[in-house]
DNA sequence: ACATTTTTTTAGGTTAGCCTAACTTTGTAA
DNA sequence: TTACAAAGTTAGGCTAACCTAAAAAAATGT
């Protein structure tokens, strides 16, 4: 079995962070790191040694910075839970983008794999299915904005579907 | 301004357990709560003693534990949170009991207070509005079962919806 | 080429949260 | 009541993650 690492929540941002430099800048600079972790750069110079004995990332002193093939992967991982919950946040409950970022940052870290294909799935099922989409939704902003709901216009509606197939 | 405590998910676990073992066992003590956090006795003293200096439960050496006010409103804010996570979890992604029950432990830590109202009056409306009820959610689980959904059914669907007034 | 600025590292310190092992207190049963 | 078991505390240690301040290396402008 391929030795598991044991990432916590701050190795995970790390990476993370690292594969987003790599993206806009090309290469990470352990300046920037600290930057966007809001972290002190002493701190960043320990936590890449310790990505570094963790095989995460190349990296020699005073050198630029990149993730392996593991460290990639993992921060794919850690990007594609957050880009997930993200998605989900603004597109189903309607939280405002900023807002979303920042709590999907949060619970990128809490949420499991079963869990997180699941809300895929979900999210996947809403935009595929009219009858789910932007109808739907509109309801249901209407309804927590609104805090009421009326089922008897639901029934009226629900009666008329029962006499079709809806199995899908 | 009621001044803020400053809760670790750690802190957070501690109340909970404590709130649970009030619950179920009347009285909550140090060996139960070792237990079930898993920890050892040692660590528990330990986090008596800060969870008194912070004013979240009535303790003396060698007696039983209570929450105070203070900590009984954060205990169940936390609980709050779990149940509200494991109900989503649960009724709308139809994740099995006890993998619910383990995801919610540790997504209750990371989620906001805005995402969890959201969340709330999403799972209200799915469950009071018939048309997003037993039935649409019927259709999700067949869609992430097979992986596969029908456009052309919803479609045919969702015309006959159109002639009716849906905003509910 | 050299001085200055920027970046990075090093060294030493703090805190939270856990551990173990040894000791103390409490409750119970003979 | 005394002696033992169970529960609780204390003391000392460890690690992860952060901090600050100062030293070292690299990059830059003249």
């Amino acid at each position: 079995m391929g030795e598991t690492v044991n990432i916590s929540e701050s190795v995970e941002n790390y990476l993370e962070t690292i594969l987003a430099l790599e993206t806009d800048n090309k290469v990470a600079r352990a300046k920037d790191i600290a930057e966007r972790l809001g972290v002190q750069k002493g701190s960043v110079s320990g936590a890449l040694r310790i990505l570094k004995e963790k095989g995460l990332i190349n990296y020699k002193p005073y050198s630029f910075i990149t993730l392996t093939a593991k460290g990639k992967k993992i921060a794919k991982s850690v990007l594609r839970r957050h880009l997930i919950l993200k998605d989900f946040l603004e597109n189903v409950l309607q939280i405002s983008d900023q807002k979303a970022e920042n709590a999907a940052c949060r619970m990128e870290h809490a949420i499991d794999e079963e869990t997180l294909e699941r809300l895929l799935a979900f999210i996947d099922y809403i935009k595929t299915c009219p009858r789910a989409g932007d109808n739907w939704l509109a309801s249901f902003v209407n309804y927590y904005k609104t805090h009421r709901h009326d089922p008897e216009k639901c029934n009226k509606c629900i009666n008329e579907l029962t006499q079709l197939d809806l199995s899908s």
